[in-house]
DNA sequence: TTTCAATTGTACCATATGGTACATAGTGTA
DNA sequence: TACACTATGTACCATATGGTACAATTGAAA
């Protein structure tokens, strides 16, 4: 019985690759204990309230990862304008130009929705938010800022979905591109 | 053992709701079973494939659906701004203004769109095509109508995750608003 | 070197799963 | 009425599931 890990956080990446590939249904403890190459025992010890709590735990490092190099530069860097630049460049590098899902919006459409419910809503409220401030900042009035980072977000989620969806990585990048020039734009 | 159903079809959009409420893996043959009212034998009687089978008549059925309700009216139809105009009205009808989920869209998101890669493209490949034709039909040059359909679907589909995640339904009425602006007004 | 808590592997369990077999009951038709 | 064929309910099966129990092993501190 080596010792292999010691941190749980070492483990969350590869859960966190394992639920975004098959839902938190399909995500069984098997092929979580394969992927992360640790038995049930070490599994069980790290979390012992089972998926539900691995599954948490994975929402929960995505919250941090999006809040740490997403909505705080959104939120609080002096260039509003480079924030919103980063965040695209960050959101393409994330979702590798649209081959990788994103689990939050994933749970969101699945039964899992009801189970994660407070963390998915926090993810899109936080996101909505920090984007919302930013292009506050850079120039627009409120109402319009609020609503253009709503559909911000839908086309982000959107894009993902038909990106999959036609097995075609160039229409996610197409879509970055043309979102952040009616988001940089001036007065739409 | 009383005669219930005849019709195969009849069995349909109950089960297109378990597999929109629980997705592929979540529907279990019981829970199959309870929604329609049938045993299983019953269900194995009309669909011998198994749960993919259903699955797969499923998406079938919401494709025809489509496509006469909305694919073809853009695709035909004399007045293509008014079948536009319908396509939204009908969409959001359709989702229920947001309570409901794009079957289709979870379906390219989960494990399962590589078991029914063929289906969920061909859904998506059809109803951009259709809108992208309506687009040029009402002025817009090719390329223009094609990269604005294939926004437009990523905006239906986003905002249906929007909605959910957020358990706001104003989200989608919102953005269908918006977007039917952008599609019809002419010349971005 | 002893001790002790943190890890880890393995055997195990109850249950739910998708699917099959088959006997039985209805139903339309000759 | 007899017949064939379509539906249907039930019992059953092998397997996979999430989860538990527990003993064995480790590394570090005393």
């Amino acid at each position: 019985m080596a010792k292999i890990v010691s941190e749980r956080a070492d483990l969350l990446p590869a859960m966190a690759e394992v639920f975004r590939e098959h839902g938190f249904e399909g995500a069984s403890i098997a092929l979580i204990s394969e992927k992360t190459g640790l038995g049930k025992g070490s599994l069980y010890h790290f979390f012992p309230g089972g998926k539900e709590e691995m599954a948490g735990a994975v929402l929960g490092e995505i919250e941090t990862w999006f809040t740490t190099h997403i909505f705080a530069p959104l939120q609080w860097d002096a260039d509003a304008a480079s924030a919103i630049d980063r965040m695209f460049r960050a959101v393409i590098e994330y979702f590798d130009s649209g081959r990788r899902v994103c689990l939050v919006g994933a749970f969101a459409l699945a039964t899992s929705r009801d189970r994660f419910a407070k963390q998915v809503h926090s993810y899109f409220r936080m996101w909505k938010e920090a984007l919302a401030t930013a292009l506050v900042r850079i120039g627009r009035d409120k109402p319009a800022a609020e609503q253009l980072a709503e559909e911000a977000l839908a086309v982000i989620q959107g894009s993902l979905v038909l990106a999959r969806a036609l097995d075609d990585r160039t229409v996610f990048a197409r879509s970055m591109t043309k979102l952040r020039g009616r988001l940089v734009r001036s007065e739409r």
